[in-house]
DNA sequence: GTATCAATGCGACGTTGTATCACTGCGACG
DNA sequence: CGTCGCAGTGATACAACGTCGCATTGATAC
């Protein structure tokens, strides 16, 4: 899992500048176990300006320090990229979950389609939906 | 591929009622090749409110008449799905086309990544994104 | 220090979709 | 037929999410 000081290099090594306002995002993400959107994060940041946050959160999209995770209603969360790796997500209906895993056999399924019909992969994204065994094993 | 009367009865099948506005929408979805977005067809469709359209593809969407295309920038698309079946999409992003294909050793790896993580899986989803035949022969 | 330019904050704006609510017209039933 | 009930519609207001433009700030190089 990326730590702050990671993400910090991470962040200047690539040209971007590590600013008060990146470090309290990085901060409040570090902070945080569930998936979460901009709002709550806006509301846990009132000094911060709404469209940095917007700005930061994609930025760190592009340096794969958190992922977008969409959801079966068309929402959105992010969450910390655990891996920083490719990766799919399980996203669980009740609690809201989210857990990575990576598994080279699907993701070699999904190139032999792609060959199969020449088209160049470029990315893919799989999410599962359904129940995690936390949320099985309490109902 | 679904035609104009198939999913005429499908609706009625399922006790909604085949109304203009809603033969207008399946009416200007069968004379469409390319993924669409809700904005396009109202355009084409000036006479029909904006809710009403959008109501009749949420509609569509459950009949499995046409279906959700999240692009790799996270704006969506509508197609009428071919097979009405479950399916996985590729997208290209030179051209914009989608195409469905299905594979049971993919969602069979799916299944078995929901199984050991003891996840009791509702549904998937998976998008392909790259540059299809016709496009990569023509650059 | 100071110049430079990336980054910020603010507010206006755009897009996409939903809620409300009065009205219309389809279909059932006498 | 007539008329009744309710699904469906249209208009508009609203809500959520994200971007843009621009004046200002502040990090970094020199």
């Amino acid at each position: 899992m990326s730590t702050i000081p990671d993400s910090s290099d991470r962040l200047e090594d690539t040209g971007y500048r590590l600013t008060a306002p990146r470090r309290a995002v990085l901060d409040a993400i570090a902070r945080t176990n569930r998936p979460f959107t901009i709002e709550e994060l806006n509301d846990r940041l009132p000094n911060i300006g709404r469209a940095t946050v917007f700005r930061t959160i994609k930025l760190l999209q592009e340096l794969d320090i958190v992922c977008r995770v969409p959801l079966e209603d068309g929402g959105i969360r992010y969450e910390r990229s655990r891996s920083g790796r490719h990766h799919h997500h399980l996203i669980c209906s009740e609690c809201g979950s989210v857990t990575e895993f990576s598994d080279p056999t699907l993701d070699e399924a999904i190139e032999q389609n792609a060959e199969a019909a020449s088209f160049e992969l470029d990315s893919h994204s799989t999410e599962l939906y359904g129940c995690c065994d936390r949320c099985r094993q309490g109902s």
